[in-house]
DNA sequence: AAACATTCCAACCGCGAGGTG
DNA sequence: GCACCTCGCGGTTGGAATGTT
């Protein structure tokens, strides 16, 4: 058998949608409610097949959807669990309230996949590429890396973190001086946002570097134990609390991510 | 100002999972 | 177990917006 094409019909309209069709449908599903996709486009008088409609209500009309550039925290979440799942953009979505796996493919795919790749990270393994023209963990002047007391990328490398060497919530890492060091505002939902996301790539590209970095040590440790239940003390941001199991191994994780709670404070 | 190049994202496409009869 | 359907997911693309020459 051979599967019939969802979008198959005469006069199906395909591109960019109207306003007078993006009313139609809210219209309709603010007053039927999602779901039975197939037959809303004739119900709602659309020349769209249910697809269409389901993706534009999920990706653009649906009320909850939060739109504009993505926060740190949001960033590092997705370098995070991309780190440790993938391109499991749902999934990862799912821990970003109000986006969508659409917008967080996007995002990844246009900003973060190549921050990565210019510091020289393979942004699939989230380990230093082996031809590293620009290395991951670059030693500055500024010794600030050098105050590290992790080695992060001996221990991507290694694959393993040692109990011994995870980050402390006292001396985990210099982010937070590389945060402070960020001084560029964060341009929350400008649509005019390009120029400024370029001038502050030197910047960002540093945590970013670290985030990733951190990404890729924890990843094996993040990915044993997803599914599981939350560390409701994970003060990030709340939608981590559905990430994280109860396990030893996660209190160290929670280290870390207090040591990125300054983010909040920005 | 125009032509060309690059970036970005909304939308499309194909596939697989899960449900139903 | 099968055929078929709907829905959701991830990869890809078209074209508008923006940048560069």
């Amino acid at each position: 058998m051979s599967r019939k094409p969802c979008c198959v019909g005469e006069g199906l309209k395909k591109g960019a949608w109207t306003t007078e069709e993006d009313k139609k449908l809210i219209s309709y599903i603010h007053e039927h409610g999602e779901g039975g996709w197939r037959d809303i486009p004739q119900k709602a008088g659309l020349k769209r097949c249910g697809k269409s409609c389901r993706l534009r209500w999920a990706n653009y009309l649906k009320p909850d959807i939060k739109r504009g550039e993505f926060s740190y925290e949001e960033e590092q979440i997705i370098i995070m669990l991309h780190a440790s799942r993938g391109n499991k953009w749902s999934v990862i979505a799912r821990h970003l309230p109000k986006r969508t796996d659409n917008e967080v493919k996007n995002y990844w795919n246009t900003h973060l996949k190549k921050r990565l790749i210019d510091q020289g990270i393979d942004p699939l393994t989230h380990k230093p590429l082996a031809s590293n023209p620009n290395p991951a963990t670059p030693r500055t002047s500024e010794g600030q890396d050098d105050s590290n007391p992790i080695n992060l990328d001996e221990q991507s490398q290694s694959g393993s973190m040692s109990p011994k060497s995870l980050p402390h919530s006292s001396s985990s890492c210099n982010l937070q001086t590389i945060i402070n060091s960020d001084e560029t505002p964060r341009n929350n939902g400008s649509l005019s946002s390009k120029k400024c996301r370029f001038k502050k790539l030197s910047s960002t590209s540093k945590l970013l570097n670290k985030v990733a970095t951190k990404a890729s040590s924890i990843g094996n440790m993040l990915s044993a134990s997803m599914e599981g239940s939350l560390i409701r003390s994970t003060t990030l941001s709340p939608c981590l609390n559905d990430v994280f199991s109860e396990t030893s191994q996660f209190l160290r994780w929670t280290s870390l991510i207090h040591s990125l709670t300054p983010l909040n404070n920005i």
